[in-house]
DNA sequence: TCCGGCAATTTGTCAGACAACCTGACAAAT
DNA sequence: ATTTGTCAGGTTGTCTGACAAATTGCCGGA
């Protein structure tokens, strides 16, 4: 049972941060994720949230439509609000820090591994699938990327261009969007390849070296090279990055 | 009050299997998807989306709690709902259809292979991280369906487990999520495999001897191995399925 | 021109009510 | 004794009206 403490009718004793609705979701869910409710188990009544904490119907009301939309929980009208089968299962997503802060460097280790296995098998399938109109993308992309790294320039756009283009080529509609899931967690080290001081201590020329090895293999149709090389492109990234991945 | 030409006894016009609050909200989503609004556009104020759809602001504000919570939109108290920089990209999800039926064969296809990826990538890593317990948790599940073979019973429990034993082995929380929300989309398959006439035709025990060759190499820490033989179990898996990896 | 404050607009929250639906108990009929 | 019909209470779904809080744009004054 969550601490009466903490949402007492008082509102000054309520982090109004995030919204009410938001913060008695993250509560929910909590609890849920914690065990207190196990699967198919049944949610307290609207009515009996509404006393508990000391907020409007509406508020539980969306917060519960938020739970559902996780997949948390699936609601029965005139029945209740039950526990999912498989609660935050329905679909796959990276949790954020409640500050808003960044994530904590042991799980981004982990997540840049993760990235890694994608990126080397979308390269290999990018190897053995790539038409004349993928190659001419890549080669645009990396292009732009060499033109940013002469001037000193910021080149970050023409890098996340270049994945998407090794993505599109995989010819795999759920493994593109999935590894745009993934990319969109990295913006900070991307910006950290191009950031100006990059260009100085050679990050930058690093980062498009593996580009180029990346970009022949999959040209020559190499597979197996192509998947080392994307597999050391993001293992150098991690490295550039400070946080190494550790076998 | 609601429309009556929106909500008539013409199906066809508007499913209402779900309430009014989830109907509305796919609509909005397709809208997003379909470009309609594009990132950094404001919706429609709640009270237009009343008006326009002939509900209660109680309904429309239910839809764009989700499609909050799906990462669609941002509201800012005062100024309005905008469009996320990149909807749909907070999450990833696997789009189920809308009759309830199964998923396409070709869409299947590629998510076998997605799978098969990171199936790979997670024995190889299980080959070299793998602990004792580790390897104690993935033997019980073995003989599990090793005497569920020989019984000629149902061995898929054991068969998620087996699978499960893996991710953990891999000592990469995210990458062990990520392989629990893929599985869920293979249980028809793995029904297939354990299913009795499966027992007779010979496929449940070509499995377990894909599950020997692939525990072998892990306990022996051959990570190269161990990533060959995940990559052909979920190979073959798809082929026993009668849905083929196309290179 | 610049700037402060006011008013309109919009989302966030609250409160009460009724409708649709489920569940369990009870009575009636077979 | 079992089944069936009915009813009452509880729960979610929806509607309505209102006020609070925040943003935005406009307008008048310096």
């Amino acid at each position: 049972m969550p601490d009466p403490a903490l949402f007492s009718h008082d509102p000054s004793t309520l982090p109004r941060a995030t919204g009410l609705s938001d913060m008695l979701a993250g509560r929910l869910a909590a609890a849920i994720r914690s065990g207190e409710f196990g699967p198919g188990d049944r949610l307290p009544t609207e009515k009996r949230l509404v006393e508990q904490y000391g907020v409007s119907r509406a508020v539980v009301r969306e917060a519960i439509a938020r739970l559902k939309a996780d997949g948390f929980v699936d609601t029965r009208q005139g029945a209740g609000a039950f526990v999912a089968a498989k609660p935050g299962l329905a679909n796959f997503r990276i949790a954020q820090p409640e500050g808003g802060g960044r994530i904590a460097s042991a799980d981004l280790a982990h997540i840049f591994e993760l990235r890694g296995i994608i990126e080397a098998g979308m390269a290999e399938l990018a190897a053995k699938r790539r038409d004349t109109a993928d190659l001419a993308a890549l080669k645009t992309a990396f292009a732009r990327m060499q033109q940013a790294l002469l001037a000193g320039e910021d080149g970050a756009a023409a890098d996340d261009s270049f994945h998407a283009a090794i993505a599109t080529a995989a010819h795999n509609p759920y493994l593109a969007q999935f590894a745009a899931f993934l990319a969109q967690h990295f913006s900070a080290t991307r910006a950290l390849t191009w950031a100006t001081s990059a260009h100085d201590d050679g990050s930058a020329s690093a980062a498009q070296i593996e580009h180029a090895r990346l970009l022949s293999a999959i040209e020559a149709g190499d597979a197996a090279e192509a998947a080392r090389a994307a597999r050391d492109h993001i293992l150098a990234a991690a490295e550039r990055r400070g946080s190494a991945m550790k076998d």
